[in-house]
Order: C-alpha cells, then sequence, then structure tokens
DNA sequence: TGATTCCATTGATTTCGATCAACGGCGGAA
DNA sequence: TTCCGCCGTTGATCGAAATCAATGGAATCA
C-alpha cells in the first residue's frame, strides 16, 4: 500500500465527519493515484475516510480472481469504517482521488462519549446496509438490462442530475458491481443508445447524456 | 397482517434483547403460523422481533413477482430494525415461529440514553451488513453449486453443526435466498448427493447430513 | 379419508449471458 | 513521434442455468 501524502495537518474537521466526529478529531488529507490501493481486506481498520474529490471502489474477491463489487463511492461519501478491528473488503481509487483520513479511534471515542455522534454513525452504517439490500435484489433477480439502466439512475441520482454524467469508473468496474460481464455491460449500453435512451458525449464512453430516465425507470421496477 | 396472541406480559427483556435494551424495557410475545407475514415492505416499523423458535424470511420483491430473499432468520436472531420509520422489506414466517415482541420507541430511546445500548445496536446492523456483502459476493460472482455448498455451510455453522441439519425452508426459499431456480437447488442437492458430500435423512429432503464439509468448503472460496 | 395442493426431483429444451475472438481508438511512456 | 497496453464495441459460438414438462410423494384440509 503506497500513499502520496498531500497535507497531513492537526486541524478540526469539517462537514460529514465533523458531524459524526465533534470538533476535537483531527484528520489529514491523502491522495491516491488511480488504480492504488486504500486498503485491503484484511488489513487493521485504523483509519476512516471521506472523499474530498474523485472515486472509490470497495470490492471482496474469490480465490480465483472473480471480484464482486459492493459499492463506488464519490465525492462527500464516507467508507472504511468498521465494527470490528480489520477491513472486511478491499478499497481502491478508480480515479485519481483525495481523501480525509480520520483515525478510527478517536471516532469511536466520540461516538460513545456523544450522542449525536453514536446515530450519525449508525445512520451511516444504515444507509450502507440499505444500498447493499437493494443491490442483492439486482443481483438475485434483474436482468442485465435492468441492472445497466438501474446503475445509470444511481449515478445520475448521486451525482445529482447533472446534465452529462460522467462515468468515473471503467466497463469492467460496472461489469463487477453489477455481476456481469464487460461485454454484457456494452451490449446493454449500445441496446439503451439505440433504444434513445442515452446519448454518448465526446469522444469517450464514459460520458453519458440519460435521454429518458423515465424509460430507464421502466427497465427497473 | 394477522397476529394470534400468545401471551403479552409486562416484565423485564433478557438474553440478547436485554443486552441491548436494558431492564425496563418491556415486551410480548407472539407467535406465526407458517407463511403469514410478520410485517411488510414500506409499513411503520413498531416493533423489534427477537426469534424464540421458528425461522422467519425477509425478502424483497420486483413488481412482476420476482422475490429476492435476503436473510432466514433463527432463534436467537433479531429483525426489523429500521433507522428509518418504515420497513424496506417484508418478513414471513417459514414455519410455525414464535417472537419476543419489543416497541421500537423504547429500545431506541435506551440507544441514546445508554452508551452500551448504542453500541449492541450499531454491532447489530454491522453484522447483518456484514452478511449482506459476502451474499452480494454469492449473488455476483458464485455458481450454483458454489452457492447451494455456502448455503448448507451458513445454515450448518448456524445451527452449530448438528448432526442432522433441519431445514426450516422449501427449496423454492432455498432459490430466492441464493438467486436460482427450485430446479438448478434441487440439481445441486442430488449433485452433492452423488458425489457423497451429504445425505438425506428420512423422508423428506429438508433433513440433510453433511458428511463432508471440507470437500463442500472447497465449493466455497 | 379422500381430494387437493404443495413439494421435490428429474428429463428435455431453450435462452440469456459468458466466452472466444477480432478490431479500432485512445493515452501514457520512452 | 511510435510503440504498447488498456479500453470499449461488436460478432460468433458456447454453456450454465432457466424454462417447460412430467412424475411421485407428503402435507393439509374439507
Amino acid at each position: 500500500m503506497l500513499l502520496r501524502i498531500n497535507r497531513a495537518s492537526r486541524r478540526p474537521l469539517d462537514g460529514h465527519l465533523a458531524a459524526l466526529a465533534g470538533e476535537q478529531v483531527f484528520c489529514s488529507e491523502f491522495s491516491y493515484r488511480r488504480g492504488t490501493e486504500v486498503f485491503g481486506e484484511g488489513e487493521e481498520a485504523e483509519y476512516v475516510y471521506q472523499i474530498l474529490s474523485g472515486a472509490v471502489r470497495t470490492y471482496k474477491l474469490l480465490s480465483d480472481g472473480r471480484r464482486q463489487i459492493n459499492s463506488f463511492h464519490l465525492p462527500g461519501d464516507m467508507f472504511g469504517l468498521e465494527n470490528g478491528t480489520t477491513h472486511r473488503f478491499s478499497a481502491e481509487a478508480v480515479v485519481e482521488t483525495r481523501v480525509r483520513i480520520t483515525k478510527r479511534r478517536s471516532l469511536l471515542e466520540t461516538m460513545t462519549s456523544r450522542d449525536e455522534g453514536a446515530s450519525s454513525v449508525l445512520s451511516l452504517v444504515t444507509r450502507t446496509l440499505q444500498h447493499a439490500e437493494n443491490h442483492m435484489l439486482l443481483l438475485g433477480r434483474k436482468t442485465a438490462l435492468e441492472r445497466v439502466a438501474a446503475f445509470l439512475l444511481e449515478m445520475d441520482e448521486r451525482l445529482v442530475h447533472p446534465n452529462v454524467l460522467t462515468l468515473p469508473m471503467s466497463r469492467r468496474d460496472i461489469a463487477d458491481y453489477l455481476g456481469l460481464t464487460i461485454e454484457t455491460v456494452s451490449r446493454a449500453f449500445s441496446t439503451l443508445r439505440d433504444e434513445e435512451m442515452l446519448r454518448f458525449d465526446g469522444q469517450t464512453q464514459r460520458e453519458i447524456i440519460l435521454l429518458d430516465r423515465e424509460g430507464l425507470a421502466e427497465y427497473d421496477a
């Protein structure tokens, strides 16, 4: 695990983490180059992370290399908080990513000393669980087209309905998130393009304009 | 939602719920006949449940009836605790089931007033999340045989390695838990029987003797 | 105590998504 | 620049699991 340190200053948190941890918790900022590991499955869970810019994927591997991505973390999102002392999955930067890092210990201390902090941690874990429940339904019971449509709507919503949806992740990442292969994901994109549900913007195939959100929602159900 | 009330007494909790909620919380016991609903998706989350005997399935449905079972709850397990005010999924009794019911409100009150309670609730939610993460890997990336082997090992472990594994749920339930069809589940059972990983005990096909737990574990990976 | 419905298995066939393969385009490295 | 490796798409083929179908029990209930 190689990190490049941008800044490591002792200063109060702000934003989401501050609400969680309170003023007396200090933190630092780190940056990860695209494709680098933030932490690995089984490692000590020493820190909690909040994304400032970029994107992170968290995933599990089978021994033969099959990969399942649990979730993508976008700016503002927190990840890496565990109840035990070790990480139950790995995390990697999808693109160049800046994060704010807090010591797990100081976070958990405020959790027991402050009611507000406790319920904030709980609501973070609960939201993550809710996402996992929806994702199990997707992985267990939805068709390829339904999965890709759901993925697009999820990203669209999390990026607050931008005109152009700029996906930070590759088709491989999307496939491993949706339990499909890259070819199937690619074909689903092409189908949705042909049905004029979406349009590619620019040269790269990662800039997408959603033309018919209601149509996409009908694939989901 | 039709309930049959066995007993509704004001008395202190004991066991897991007591650790969670403290002595001043009161509760009652209910019984559900096999196949009956405990609560439905979208309903008010008024109570938290702990299983005394029997088994409960929690699941989500798609509009066309496709079903994904999140998890099976066995004696000792708690379920139905939500962070918001409504249930995010439905719950049904798999067999005749007795539960102990606690008002959500009193549980959440103790959560903020007692540090110990707060971290107990958190660890419950965290364990549920951990199960969901493992299940996403299963649903997204494992083969039918791997899923069924993992299912058997999970049930074996949760029932503390009994000599005869008595499954309370039907093949349909297992299929909807594993993201498969009943036929595929049945064929997987037959394959494992032919490979002498397991043996059926008695007439019903729900009493299973695991002959080779290590062999089963190799299917998982 | 039938009758009816559910349950589980097994066989035949189909199908959706995986796999194998080829190609063109982009981007980073020397 | 030129190379090489990734990235994404598309086509051809394969295969694992779904679907369709039939059967024999077990459980439930009128």
